[in-house]
DNA sequence: AATGAATGAGATTTCATTCAT
DNA sequence: TATGAATGAAATCTCATTCAT
């Protein structure tokens, strides 16, 4: 009766995370199962319900794991030289798997934000976070003379997330779109955004 | 003796396709059941099979009708003198009901595509006509010197489009943005990337 | 408001009871529906209720039809010189519409009138008629010698009848059957059955 | 730890299949519901279907039980002394519930393998069984003199099949049938029709 | 006579969750 | 810790029948 490992059940949350995780993914929040997860897990409804309360708390965590991913990749990113370019290169090729669950859900996670206040409270949180991320790289910028310092840090920073989110809707209004050739048009659009403007 | 007027079905249609549209709105695609949909629009289950043959073709039906009211919005929007201004101004103010719909519906849809073939057949139809319509907008504004002539017109339509798309963010990663100056920032970050530039 | 020609009106019973009868044979007693047969007899429902008070009300009335001309077509056979030869080949080739239907639908009827009170009497009503000129048959063999007198004429008719139930279930059981020299085999052994015994 | 006892399951489904099987008698396959199923083994909906599919599963399951039963039921009376004799005496008595089963529901069977490709396959299968089963016990008779070398014993065996299918009609056709005096004069039907001829 | 709109009960199936062991 | 049995509400869809015109 006594409890086990504290270490262990934190590794079990993990992998039942992550087999979620490439449900969602597969199928979206609402689409993919109890049961599903379940198969994917190696493990009974029952047990999985010692590890997470409900459907939603998974839901929770994984959006939770996903955009925390997410704002420490923007972190990374803006720590390098040409963070444009970085940023750029980062939508074009997703590094490691969490990170491309993260974004084959975000458009999920919005939609869920749209209706789920639990949702909605998680990726507000996280977006402060990239929104801040941002801001603070545009007034490093512009205070190098970088970045036009007629720009609103904050809201630019706001502009370029959502710019970001839209990118996602690429492939599905048009699966044939030429990816490079748009990310090399969308590094232009934001290099033409940001950059001084001459009098 | 003779057959009832076809108008009459026709107007129930749209009746029912309202109140679809407005749970829709409210719970989207999923989230709304045949149920909600028959209270919304006073009729019983069984009668609203006999407008439409499944859940899944009312979705069909909004999602056409929604996207269609983008795609004519857009052509009137690129009639406008002030093209840019005009296409940011109706982001700021939806004008009817359906536009708004097909506003709040659209990330759904969006989601949805990425799951359900029927859903991204629709949503890439009316995409190619959108593009196109852009893509035209683009290509005249070039012969006329107003638009970069480095862009290429398809390339950048669509990523204005995705663009618009990822707005619909902005309200859900933080509620209390500030959206007119968002959308002024929007503005100018659509002019500058279409802008020709300077030597 | 006055009544109109019930000439009229029993001819559109007739075509209705066409009609369902076609899709009984198609989809039997439980799986057509009054959907079904009101675009096969290219009728509203609600008219279809003007001829019809209930569906039960329908397949009395094809059943009573059907298991009528069977009635008939036995006693036109019973009345040839050959009754056995002409028994056997009437199960062969059906001749009309009508009679063909009741074909099909024998066992349906049988199954239902297992549940089905109504069916059940017009069924045993049917049987009854059917076995009294089966009887009557055996009676005149009998009596000429051409028919084993050692048989009960009422038990041996009960007997054939159900012998030739039985015979619906060949193809059933086994769909390349060869029909023809099952048939041959049929007559042998009604043949076998019926001859007067040598001492 | 370990999986539970899959006898617990299996005995489940036997349960469950049970109350099926009475469920399908009294009211048939299209007649009988889920909910009456999941009342007559007390157990709720959702639970059914951890251990079937579908509906269509259960009355596949059930056909194949009671087909394999009637198979084994032949078996055993083919290898009796005086076969013929033992099949009456079968048809006269049935032994136990689940033989009961198989034959109440026979003539259901046959009605749906005329519409459900499935229950066709089914039949026709275990149809093959039984009919190979009657042409070898044909074939040893005739091999020892006791059965007419004139017939084919497939074909033959085919058709007795068959009439022991008719008989379910008996009652069912005349609820008042004298069943003793019917099954004596199917036996001599049976004996006339298999006994060498005289020349 | 005739239409087709409209109903509402009920059928099958799914699924998050809880229970017993 | 772990299983899988078990629940029951709810979702989509069907269909015989009735209503209004």
């Amino acid at each position: 009766m006594r409890t086990v490992d504290p270490v262990k059940h934190e590794a079990k949350r993990r992998e039942i995370l992550d087999a979620a995780g490439r449900c969602f993914a597969r199928k979206g929040f609402q689409g993919a199962t109890i049961s599903n997860i379940c198969a994917e897990a190696k493990i009974s409804p029952g047990h999985l319900y010692h590890y997470f309360a409900s459907k939603e708390a998974i839901v929770g965590a994984i959006a939770e794991v996903g955009l925390e991913a997410n704002v420490e990749l923007l972190a990374r990113i803006m720590a390098k030289p040409d963070a444009i370019a970085a940023l750029v290169a980062e939508v074009r090729h997703p590094k490691d798997q969490r990170e491309k669950t993260g974004q084959v859900l975000l458009l999920d996670m919005l939609v869920e934000a749209g209706r789920n206040p639990a949702m909605a409270g998680i990726l507000q949180e996280h977006s402060r976070k990239l929104q801040t991320l941002l801001a603070d790289f545009i007034r490093k910028g512009q205070a190098r003379g970088q970045i036009d310092p007629g720009l609103d840090p904050e809201v630019a920073a706001g502009i370029v997330l959502c710019v970001g989110d839209g990118m996602r809707a690429l492939a599905l209004r048009n699966p044939e779109v030429d990816m490079g050739k748009s990310l090399d048009t969308l590094k232009i659009l934001l290099s033409r955004f940001l950059t001084p403007q001459k009098p």
